[in-house]
DNA sequence: TCATATATGTTCAACGTTGAACTATTTAAA
DNA sequence: TTTAAATAGTTCAACGTTGAACATATATGA
């Protein structure tokens, strides 16, 4: 009889994870207005959320993606003018992005959208599970960015 | 003075959860013999943890992802002879993969090149901590999928 | 039996991401 | 001042995934 070997727990985790990331977007693109991606939503709250001017390289450096998976997403808010692009005054090398009017408003149909799957969610979901969670999520987030290597 | 939104706390879950997938899968991937994917590999681990012989449709399953997916994954795999993939004699739709010995070196393989890794992980977020984690994220990879409509 | 519905697996185009190469600009050092 | 290093952003090919269409085969039921 052989025993199935026990994976590190780490593993679990990482597999887990990835099983939700992939379900949890899936679920989400599908009920975004006009196709709109995550990664492009996610944006759009970020500029909305924190306001002001931003360069792609920041933008790139908070979501941890490339510079050109973020060239590729404000592209494409940008041909929706959901989203604007403008040279850096201060830095020849740099841009400045800001939301629109349009993107504000695409960014609350989003919102909106995805209300009913968070309500669904809370409910099995309370504020408390999930903020029990945050920490961990968190702190290997960070560790993984610092280890990079 | 305009205050920052607040974010419902499932949005922070899952932009971790997304930023944890990513960071993970290009540190994993980074160290992985002969360019062996992710996904690759715990196709590998799960044949060699559990053993006996899987149809593509079920490891799909098991993993989430589509049998497209699966079956992109399966050929690589057969291609350099890591799994076997025959038909199915009791039913004329199916194939059986099952491991190969070369399989079986190439996990063995893997798991000691992401060894340190995992070392080194494991100061950090001892297994008592990822164990509290679990139950959550198993919740809600199973309440995703019960509720993909 | 025969028709319909399910299930397995493959193929294909579309899409987002990575990583590397590249240009242009700014910063730091000699 | 001049040169080298670092930074911002774009482009491109490669890759994995999705979702849909498709072909085959099995299961269900009238």
């Amino acid at each position: 009889m052989v025993e199935p070997t026990e994976d590190p727990l780490a593993f679990r985790f990482f597999t887990e994870i990835g099983i939700i990331e992939q379900l949890a977007r899936n679920r989400l693109e599908r009920v975004l207005p006009d196709g709109l991606k995550v990664s492009q939503f996610i944006v759009l709250n970020h500029l909305v959320r924190l306001g002001g001017e931003w360069n792609p390289a920041r933008l790139a450096a908070a979501f941890q993606v490339t510079k050109g998976a973020m060239t590729n997403n404000l592209q494409r808010l940008e041909q929706r003018r959901l989203v604007q692009v403008l040279a850096n005054p201060a830095d020849g090398r740099g841009k400045l992005v800001s939301i629109t009017e349009a993107g504000r408003d695409m960014r609350l149909r989003c919102v909106a959208s995805v209300g009913p799957f968070l309500a669904d969610l809370s409910r099995e979901f309370p504020d408390k599970d999930l903020a029990a969670a945050l920490p961990i999520l968190e702190k290997m987030r960070i560790y993984l960015d610092a280890h990079r290597s």
